[in-house]
RNA sequence: GUGGAUGUAGCUCAGUCGGUUAGAGCAUCGGAUUGUGGUUCCGAGGGUCGCGGGUUCGAAUCCCGUCAUCCACCCCA
């Protein structure tokens, strides 16, 4: 089974396909409806693009080499410091706020997994020179509407979101030091992945009373905002995060989108650069990994580029993602690329001959219709039609077309049952001519038809 | 990088105690009155049994190695 694509690497057959760009149309959809523009950047990067921002140790991460100039080079494995670089060369003039978005393939050298491969393609959503929580709603709202393009619902995927300086605040308000941070920080990251005991343990091994250990544990394993505002809205480490939250909660709400949200505390989004709030989407049954993470990231475009603009993204791969459409069956109805047209031989087909035929496919081309055909003229005029037809069918046509007995042109639909399928006749020399009605008539019955298998399938 | 499980046709899987030419379903291709049809029937193609070595008269089967996949770590996207 070794013998295709490099491990990790995936070859993308025709079915494959059709599911990558139905993700893509829709990040496409959403990203342009929210009014973002699309950018792009060189898949190789000079590799200290990376080693700057995250050290040395991420090399081991990295498909890196030496190219034929002696330049140390990367192929990206993010699309951050990329985006940083273009928009701090233009920083000035660019239009505030920045809102670009980017489907880059990454890449990064690690052993694959289910959900985790060394290759995918992810949806990078960024806004630049925003400080308002407004941009922190109106970016959760981009994912999110995508999830409801794709058919999911906010039964199917949960936003839990977290600020890290409400979380810095209360940390504070209960007693942790300044110091101790750092190790609660990592401690929280992980909370739901290693038991409570370890959790404890490591919390009082950096140093705090195990009583506030526990204290700690609890906030992190899911605390209601209202309960949270309840204790700490008034103290002076937390109360302007608390309001700050509270206010992004009701634009998220006013977007439309308040009910996919929960708060959660154990959101800090690995160690990384992230400064204020952030956010991960998971599918609700949490069977799978993050579909989707991000936040604010204010003084990154400083630190890289050495503009100083607040910034705020996420990034969506394709990978789980697909995996979790494919789960809920929701791929099954992408027929958006389906062929419309397929010739077979009907009762007029010998009449007409085969000249005639391929003149019809291509007078149908011309007027803007896909049109498949078999393209041999002896199994053209020789075999069954039956089987003809069921060669269409398999194909996907929406539709078979032939020449009837009367020398018409017969469009069949091949969606649902064929004892009984709808039946369009064509006059064949309109059809030949690129008669605009005629055409109009055509594209019609064929949506239609879609229509209607459509609502006979679900 | 560490540990565990699994590798037989494009896919899902049988394959007995080690025994003749490795099978099935689905899929693919051809055919069943010059044809109104998802059905049915007939037929065909398709295999380095992941790869390499070992044991044996004989290996898909037993042993060792290796590669790949999946799962859990690690780490993150």
């Amino acid at each position: 089974m070794s013998s295709g694509a490099l491990p990790g690497f995936r070859d993308f057959y025709p079915d494959e396909l059709a599911r990558r760009a139905h993700i893509f149309r829709a990040w496409r959809a959403v990203a342009r409806k929210y009014a973002f523009v699309e950018y792009d950047g060189p898949p190789l990067e000079p590799l200290d693009l990376y080693t700057k921002k995250s050290g040395d140790e991420i090399v081991g991460q990295l498909y890196n080499f030496v190219d034929k100039g002696g330049r140390e080079v990367a192929l990206r494995p993010e699309m951050t410091p990329t985006f940083a670089r273009m928009v701090g060369a233009r920083a000035n003039a660019l239009r505030k706020p920045v809102r670009w978005f980017s489907t880059p393939q990454l890449f990064r050298y690690e052993r694959a997994q289910r959900g985790r491969l060394r290759e995918h393609y992810q949806l990078n959503v960024d806004i630049v020179g925003e400080q308002s929580e407004v941009a922190d709603a109106e970016l959760l709202c981009v994912a999110l509407e995508i999830m409801q393009q794709l058919g999911l619902t906010s039964a199917d995927v949960r936003a839990r979101v977290s600020d890290r300086r409400l979380l810095n605040g209360i940390l504070l308000t209960i007693g942790v030091t300044e110091a101790q941070v750092p190790a609660v920080y990592a401690v929280v990251d992980k909370i739901a992945r290693q038991p409570r005991e370890v959790s404890a343990a490591k919390l009082t091994e950096a140093g705090l009373a195990s009583a506030l250990a526990d204290r700690v544990l609890a906030l992190a394993s899911g605390v209601s905002f209202e309960a949270l505002r309840a204790e700490f809205g008034a103290a002076p480490a937390a109360a302007e995060h608390i309001a700050r939250f509270a206010s992004y909660r009701s634009h998220l709400a006013a977007l439309g989108f308040g009910d996919w949200v929960d708060l959660d505390l154990s959101i800090v989004r690995g160690l990384a650069y992230y400064t204020g709030i952030v956010f991960e989407l998971f599918d609700a049954k949490g069977e799978l990994r993050a579909i989707c993470g991000g936040g604010r990231y204010d003084t990154l475009l400083k630190s890289l580029g050495g503009v100083d603009l607040p910034a705020l993204g996420f990034g969506m791969g394709d990978v789980v993602l697909g995996e979790l459409l494919q789960d809920r069956g929701l791929f099954a109805a992408a027929d958006e690329d389906a062929v419309e047209l397929h010739l077979v031989a009907g009762n007029g087909a010998g009449a007409a001959g085969y000249p005639k035929a391929l003149a019809l496919v291509t007078a149908l081309r011309r007027a803007g219709f896909s049109v498949n055909h078999g393209m041999n003229a002896e199994r053209y005029l020789g075999q069954a039609t039956r089987n003809q037809v069921d060669s269409a069918r398999k194909s996907g046509a929406v539709a078979a077309v032939s020449f009837n007995e009367k020398g018409e042109t017969e469009v069949t639909s091949l969606l649902g049952k064929m004892s009984g399928a709808a039946t369009l006749v064509l006059d064949t020399t309109r059809v030949l001519a690129g008669d605009d009605t005629t055409r109009q008539t055509l594209r019609t019955w064929l949506h239609e038809q879609r229509q209607t298998a459509r609502q006979s399938h679900g």
